[in-house]
DNA sequence: TATATTTGCAACCGAATAGTTTCATAATTA
DNA sequence: TAATTATGAAACTATTCGGTTGCAAATATA
């Protein structure tokens, strides 16, 4: 069972579901009304966010509420870094294309 | 069928085979030789890169190149956007409360 | 022209995935 | 205490996924 951040992401749903409780700690129960699926399923997907360890959870009563752990967010970040690094050599590159054609002759 | 560039990196050959093209572009054959499976295994994985355009081709005699199309990996960066702000926000915090920390006490 | 090389694609298989339904547990409320 | 509420987990299903094997097409080479 292959259970890593970018296995993870994968998912529609659980992207929508992390970008919600970025915001603020959310229950199961109030984040499912966002979408079209069941409790259950919301559940599921909460699971699989803890396993790779994207979600925090703090109960209080009966309620469970979920936040993000927005420093786990960092490691897609950080992967990205490689190619960070080449397109924004690209982009120089063809800033200075762009200037060397504006040169005005002389 | 899914295919959208989160559901394309959530495979760890999939991202090892964009590190690798990312620098220069390569053969279905020669990426093989880079991981323990077989040249239609990649050639598979080539096909769900290319269909979210993440590579391009070019054909070179009977040879096809395969690179990466760095500007779709933008895409991944645009959608980190909105939790950077609230990871800076916190950091910035963080930085707030250690500067108040150390401030002497008069 | 005959052979070798490079490649994509279809068929198949076992495992994983997302979702539903049902049930058990724990906390709250009447 | 009995009923309600919030939740996780198990069992099941249809679909998708990653990989392999086998084959066909196109290009290069002998």
């Amino acid at each position: 069972m292959r259970r890593d951040i970018f296995q993870a992401i994968a998912d529609p749903t659980r992207r929508a579901i992390i970008a919600l409780i970025a915001l603020q700690a959310m229950t199961p129960n109030a984040i499912a009304e966002n979408f079209h699926t069941t409790r259950q399923s919301v559940s599921k997907h909460l699971r699989i966010l803890s396993e790779c360890e994207l979600v925090k959870q703090e109960q209080q009563g009966r309620e469970i509420y979920y936040s993000l752990e927005i420093d786990k967010m960092k490691e897609i970040d950080k992967w990205l870094n490689q190619f960070r690094e080449i397109w924004e050599t690209r982009f120089s590159q063809l800033d200075t294309l762009l200037s060397t054609i504006k040169t005005p002759k002389k």
